[in-house]
DNA sequence: CATATTCAGGAATTATGGTACCTTTATTCC
DNA sequence: GGAATAAAGGTACCATAATTCCTGAATATG
């Protein structure tokens, strides 16, 4: 397995791949991106089509065209691009999926809950624009 | 989607039906426990033949039968049932499955990586005994 | 106008997770 | 002791989601 979130490579392809388009504020083809961030090409297009019909991007078609974010980085948020490729995140929906834990309460007490809200937290925080800014080294995480 | 942490129902089932033995203190059968947890009896039969292969529960065949902790609950921490069921959880690992970041540096700045690593944290803290403990009365998470 | 480039959309494929069914083991009761 | 029953083990099947492939449409360029 890969890690603990539930993120997908869709979602991970979409976060690089916005977070390139933002440093180099220019169009890009997807060939370019995909290259660039060394993910299927074929992937990465069906992301972007989603990021397109959401309206994230905006997407030129022939030669010289590509994709080209549609708003200031700083205004998008990841948790807009999670949303645009995995629809709706939930939080806080028992992991069992019943409305009611056959327990009564929740075994956990609630702190499952509250790291999905912290990790939530960051979605909504974080901006196209911090991804590129923030240089702090951490390792690949 | 169902929530951002990358739990299965499978580990759900695993964490709650842990829990109900750790709680009951007793044997009990597969038919007994998923109708308390509300679950698909199939598919508890299935975790629990991989909790047994990984010895954290002692099953016996025959009427009478059934699924016994094998430990003390306070020594089974739900980090151990994770890994029975999903294998080793690995924490840091790029989003993208690359080993060095296309970037260079992880664009998140490495706040993803301790988020993984408060949720492995508590996974490593809590033990079946916690679970049945904690009566603070959160909602479904 | 012909051609090359690039995205759109849907079809086909693959992978994963969950289900159903049959087999084996053990107990109980006659 | 044998038959019936209760229970877990194992395997094969199915459903859904994720990924790739293929064809078509749009646009720029010579």
């Amino acid at each position: 397995m890969a890690g603990l979130f539930r993120i997908s490579e869709a979602v991970s392809i979409a976060f690089h791949g916005m977070g390139l388009l933002a440093v180099r504020g220019a169009r890009m083809s997807g060939h370019e991106i995909a290259n660039a961030i060394c993910v299927s090409e074929a992937h990465l297009l069906k992301v972007f089509q989603r990021l397109a019909r959401a309206g994230l991007v905006h997407s030129t078609r022939g030669p010289g065209g590509g994709f080209e974010i549609t708003e200031d980085p700083r205004a998008v948020t990841l948790f807009r691009v999670y949303e645009a490729i995995e629809g709706t995140a939930e939080c806080g929906v028992c992991l069992l999926g019943t409305t009611t834990c056959p327990f009564g309460r929740c075994i956990f007490g609630g702190e499952t809950e509250r790291m999905e809200k912290e990790f939530l937290d960051y979605l909504h925080r974080v901006t196209l624009a911090d991804l590129s800014a923030k240089d702090e080294g951490g390792t690949n995480a």
